[in-house]
DNA sequence: AATGAATGAGGATTCATTCAT
DNA sequence: AATGAATGAATCCTCATTCAT
């Protein structure tokens, strides 16, 4: 499971070492907390307890429980970027792109069921976090769909419409077969999706010598 | 909002029209709560508050708060496929009928926004109830597809991950354009996912000249 | 398991066949109810269940939970001192009607562990009714232990307090041997208390030859 | 009244002074509920109030009403046996020390009047405390007789049934001259409870050549 | 007489947050 | 910085009792 690195913005930075040290226990603790017993079942001292730290400690790096998890959430939408956009950087194309995005984020899902399960719980506990979430996410997706139209790679459609539904396609996937069950492997889930996205469902032409 | 007509099984069924009257208040009243402030936030004396009943009388037609919830996501479940299904039956053909259900989810989400929510948020609240939701979704899709394909109105693949890339497809726009905005209209959003479904992303042919 | 007849004072007294039916329904599953579960755990819906009658009915014959659990000790009271004074009734002397006493509180306390768990029950709900029980019981001893002195039957002594150390003894040997475990017979235990309100613990001199 | 010390055992002990501080509060305060208004009138809110404490303190320290109930019971079986054994330590002989016994028997009932319900009580809220209360005390009630016996103290005769019928004595004469009213003085009733464990009912040969 | 729906007071328990040390 | 005791609002649920039918 990844680890909450803290980079997210306290007002109460530590200024120790060991103060830098009990916030990054802190924060693992809290992820392994939200993420094993969802929001609401986490508790401020299963928190601590993990951390091996004292309740009020807490609240020595932070201000509530919501800001805790409002800062896994916006860290794991960095973690996830990341790992899709370095798995996809050098894809010799955009319908290339897809499949491996789709594949890095199931994957991602599968190594991160608990983190995974946060940024879901955030619909409602921290839903602007949530829709930032995905906001940033589709508007990659729309930069690249225009760029990859401009260069021909695709054919020329709604780049809104079309990023909101591959999103959905990689979320479900991920939630499907990442995180419930793992009764395929990434590689094969995203090669039936990467068909589907490049080439939709419409009967194809038998290829080659048909003319010939 | 959609009323949440007690279709639901219930051990304590009201045995006299009174007590039928009461329960469909309670019925309506919980699904305003739970969609308005959420399944934690939601009270029962929210609910009996706004069925204008007393406390207690929760407690003649339930068993806890979170059986009425899981009664209302199994109610929920009937009422979308009901309402997809009835959209689809006259489809000429798969591919229309996948356009054409994604116009009805998104109508559907967005007239029905607060039951929406309440299905998701079974995520976090009876997991079960939550996966079943779609999994019998899937299940539908999946039978549709195998049938199509066997008619030849769409190309062979694995359905089952289709399946699940479609039911994204659905939610992320349904959730995007039914319940997050309105800015574009659910024919238009549907005829771009449509168009998405039926030739994906590769670059087309320019029609026309092709005979030239 | 003993019936409750109803011979209890109600001022609600039933005037049809019918109603003495239904009375004598609610009695006994009152006395099931609380013997099983105990006066708190207890319910009027338990009750009516039992009887398979309606939970309203319930009021119909009774003014409220205690006013049955009350009826019930009283009709305990009778049916103990009854069963005990049957069996005494030709004792030839007080001392062997104490050891007889015993013996058939232990196998009355043993044929209705529930009941009899009612009466101790008394003792917290309606202390007046617990504190009648044994009052009468000790006053009956008390004559008889006057009486028993008067004809020579046993040494002079204060009966009131010999009454109260004797119901000592027969409640926790029915509570002991009637009621927790059945390791020894009734009359085994009888005969061992029996000797010992016969002659106490004072070492006996060997009996007969003793000089000889 | 007798102050609940805290030698309970709990998983919650105070680390801190001021933390043993409002335990022993606590106990006192739930000894005094229990005792005045029983188990189930009794409430968490009236335990705090009396403890000058917040609602929420009580479960720093316990887990549940029932616990606090336990502990108690447990306690109290701790004080009522230290105090008998304190009072018949130097008892000459067996047959003195039980009267002896049930002298402070019912002086500590009579001082700890409240305390003392909480046993009886037990007997439905937490019966195994409620066993293992008597089985104790008859476990040293046996070993007492047992070792009289071989030293020829008393009569030879069944320890077990014995030992019962010792304690009914003195739980009765306890409840009866210690805690319902206190008409005669502990030393009364012991002596003639002591006499009668002595020597039995049976009429006893003039002494002496009294009449000679 | 019988039914069962409706009532609402009552209480145990949880837990985020504050604060004194 | 760290600790852990103290706080008290908040809520689910139970159930005896009443009442309209």
């Amino acid at each position: 499971m990844a680890k909450a690195t803290a980079t997210l913005v306290t007002d109460k930075a530590p200024r120790t070492e060991r103060g830098k040290r009990t916030l990054q226990k802190l924060l693992d603790a809290a992820a392994a907390e939200f993420g094993e017993r969802g929001y609401h079942e986490a508790s401020i001292h299963g928190i601590t307890h993990r951390a091996g730290a004292a309740l009020g400690t807490f609240y020595t790096y932070f201000d509530s429980k919501e800001q805790v998890f409002r800062a896994l959430v916006e860290h794991m939408g960095r973690l996830t970027r990341q790992s899709i956009a370095d798995r996809v950087a050098h894809a010799p194309d955009r319908i290339t792109a897809e499949r491996m995005g789709i594949e890095a984020f199931i994957e991602f899902a599968r190594a991160h069921k608990n983190l995974y399960r946060i940024v879901m719980e955030a619909q409602f506990v921290a839903e602007d976090a949530y829709r930032d979430y995905y906001r940033i996410f589709a508007s990659a997706y729309r930069q690249g769909l225009t760029a990859a139209e401009g260069r021909g790679e695709i054919s020329p459609g709604p780049a809104e419409e079309r990023a909101w539904a591959l999103i959905g396609i990689s979320v479900f996937l991920g939630m499907r077969y990442g995180v419930w069950a793992e009764d395929k492997t990434p590689a094969e889930v995203a090669a039936a999706a990467g068909d589907l996205i490049a080439h939709g469902l419409s009967p194809r032409p038998a290829r080659g010598g048909e003319g010939a």
